[in-house]
DNA sequence: GCCCCGTCTGAACGACGTTAAGTTCGTGCC
DNA sequence: GGCACGAACTTAACGTCGTTCAGACGGGGC
């Protein structure tokens, strides 16, 4: 009776089928080529049959942005096992920062997608905690940081949230073209960026004046 | 023979209009809700006739995007002038980031149009120098406070810089609901603008251990 | 052999941005 | 005063979009 097994696998391979072709599209040509005939077109099915694998536009746009989010989850963790033997916590935490950047100039339209969205804040959520999963790996990074005496005391989710508001912030500006007059290359705002996560925890150092009253 | 000029002041009178509902309707229904069809039934005309007075859609957002970042200088310059005569330099900066913020919270959808549409970013520029407006005012500022002593020998467009992707992103991250696990009310989030502002020239007090090597 | 049910499609609906053709009407000219 | 011009505006349509629904197809169980 392998049979409904088989029609199960085959469901779910065309709906996994669906979801890549939405990608390459966005990827391809921008969330205005991202149409559902456009989807239909190269899955090489009716629009219609979109509908019997998902309820409307957004909860396929939906699983778009969550694979994204497990893409940006994988390019942060793969860049601190790279850097988890030589590095210290903070240079940890600042190889974060830039593994972030990075992950959004190399997917300018995927990036764009996953925050610019309303309503796909949930997708970026750890299925555990109920927190971004980066952004507590960044607080745990700050923490050690902090325990390992490299930085003085601070508050570690508040710090990590500076962080990425930070790194968020320069990469959606950059993406967005407000940068153009400061930043002129992808080489010039990774540059921007390291220097932002060395200039964001430079006032943490032991020693720094007023550090220790925030 | 005032006829034409009458004529003219007709048609700068219902551009004005036009521009001005579109306003209202992306503020009152967000982006979705401004279409042509909506705008034009606002103002009682047929939607083909703002194609006499704007080429295209995106002509007329173009218009809104512009008006809206005239907004957010005003917002940003009336606090310098509130603030101007007791503040120092640096706090003064540390003001210019919260007006920044406070016009977004209580702009949002202007805000995202803002920052989210694609090409929108000359309009963010003085027409004189060809970069974003308030921008150069934060350079001015950060420029005054190192000349005052009030904080160490920085590239002022750097640090001013790193200010702006702060608060942006900062804000971005709140309106689109991605702190939603940290920060709950727009209190919270206004708190966290505070210390933002604050912990970001933390490092370049004199004496911070590595700011001078930036 | 028949029927059922899951799968899929063609055709349509309403809304969208946009355009071409046509109507109205005040104005300047003879 | 009558006429022609041109600006202002509308009506109706085109092609696109997301979405729905009635029906066609075809393999599996009785």
């Amino acid at each position: 009776m392998g049979v409904a097994e088989r029609r199960e696998r085959e469901r779910a391979e065309l709906r996994r089928q669906i979801i890549d072709a939405a990608r390459d599209l966005l990827v391809e040509q921008g969330l205005p080529g991202l149409s559902m005939r456009a989807i239909a077109e190269r899955v090489e099915y009716s629009p219609a049959t979109i509908y019997l694998y998902f309820r409307d536009k957004h909860e396929l746009v939906d699983e778009v942005v969550h694979t994204g989010f497990g893409m940006l989850a994988e390019t942060v963790e793969a860049e601190l096992v790279r850097t988890g033997e030589t590095a210290s916590a903070i240079d940890q935490y600042g190889a974060m920062g830039r593994a972030y950047a990075r992950f959004a100039v190399e997917n300018p339209a995927y990036f764009r997608v996953m925050f610019e969205l309303p309503g796909t804040a949930e997708h970026s959520c750890d299925p555990v905690v109920e927190s971004p999963a980066d952004f507590e790996a960044a607080v745990a990074m700050v923490r050690r940081a902090v325990e390992a005496g490299e930085v003085d005391a601070v508050d570690p989710r508040r710090m990590a949230l500076m962080g990425w508001g930070l790194v968020h912030g320069l990469t959606t500006l950059f993406l967005s073209g407000h940068l153009s007059t400061e930043i002129r290359s992808t080489d010039d705002f990774m540059d921007l960026i390291e220097d932002a996560m060395k200039s964001i925890y430079t006032g943490w150092k032991p020693g720094a004046p007023g550090a220790e009253a925030t």
